[in-house]
DNA sequence: TGACATTACGAACGATCGTTCTATTTTGAA
DNA sequence: TTCAAAATAGAACGATCGTTCGTAATGTCA
């Protein structure tokens, strides 16, 4: 008796995907061969080929999990926060303390894949920038809805506040992966709670962030 | 009778260099393979790989190249400027032209290299934090001068504030790369501007941007 | 238990990778 | 012009890549 009723291939698949994204996170979508994946899972070459068809399939696979990973460990925490700035943000806290807690031992399989892939067209980019417009367009909708109840300023503008979240949550991945330094967090933290608080009343309560 | 006398050996490596840059920023130091980029510069591959020795070796010529050309297209300008915040304002607004300009078609070879090394320990991965902690410490020296010239207020923190330019450059680099939208220049620049604003007297003139 | 569909394996393919030889050409200075 | 040195080419190496095929093992359900 299991919880939820799956084949046994779709039981692997999963197996396979969990340990696809941390190579991916670490080494990138291309660096993820079928090869090594199948040595780490204890498949066969082929046997672990025949779940995906192609090595795009299995990049697109990988990303695909990794977003649902993301929509675990960061939006469906961050949305039970009421609406408005405090559900804004309960997303960037989530989302640095996704990168932070190494969930991926090299960071966030998408950022990397948007990095890797961005001069390479084809599905695989084409998936990553999805992933990341829907961060941000996520982003900008919270902060219209944070004016919208009167606890952001007339004056902040949406796409341009989510343009620089967004870009100080990749920051924050990015050199964190790079240096070593968690500092990072804290720097890109500090750095979006300065920002909302001129969009604020003064002595307005901001989460903890 | 050339301008600068330089072997031929020396005359190919860089004419190498170019092509490889150029790869490098589109396909990444893996993507940057020995058979295509012998290909493209029309020499044989044992003749190209003797010009480095390695893989690696190579890898590490191409992101020296690019530190040299970051340091002509952004640095030695920008320092033109005068000490304080014009020259804190010309190296912001140099480096976002220089990812803008497409001298490589692919970005900022460096960039890319930051995020595809980042889980690859070695001495390319050293590298390359290298030349990224050098552009950051370079920023909040300027800030801090601009501080001593009383252009900044005292509440100025350089390193968070360097940390902030640093992420929103290559936010921006990123960002058109993945989507080929050039209004992440804009954004970063805005951005740029507005935090710089927060700590200047009232009615400071802040150089174009 | 029987039988059918699913899943996995082993071996091999051609292509490309970085690299190493040896041989040949080209260069630059005496 | 001569000659050593530097630069390039050609061929081959073992390794790994993604992929295909035929077959064996396994799971699933009547």
């Amino acid at each position: 008796m299991h919880t939820t009723t799956s084949s046994k291939g779709a039981t692997t698949r999963e197996a396979i995907l969990q340990e696809a994204m941390q190579m991916a996170s670490e080494l990138g979508l291309e660096g993820l061969s079928i090869g090594r994946l199948a040595e780490v899972t204890g498949l066969s070459k082929a046997g672990l080929f025949a779940h995906f068809g192609s090595k795009e399939e299995l990049q697109l696979a990988t990303l695909k999990a990794a977003r649902d990973r993301v929509a675990l460990e960061v939006f469906i925490p961050a949305f039970k926060a009421p609406r408005g700035l405090k559900r804004l943000v309960a997303v960037c806290d989530r989302w640095l303390a996704y990168a932070e807690s190494e969930v991926f031992r090299g960071g966030c399989p998408i950022a990397a894949a948007s990095a890797e892939f961005d001069g390479r067209p084809g599905p695989v980019k084409d998936y990553t920038a999805e992933c990341m417009a829907e961060l941000r367009q996520t982003l900008a909708r919270l902060i219209r809805e944070a004016k919208a109840s009167g606890e952001l300023s007339k004056d902040a503008d949406p796409e341009q506040l989510a343009y620089e979240f967004h870009a100080l949550a990749l920051g924050a991945n990015g050199a964190y992966q790079l240096f070593g330094d968690p500092s990072a967090f804290a720097m890109s933290r500090r750095a979006i709670k300065d920002r909302l608080r001129a969009f604020t009343a003064p002595g307005t309560r901001l989460a903890p962030l």
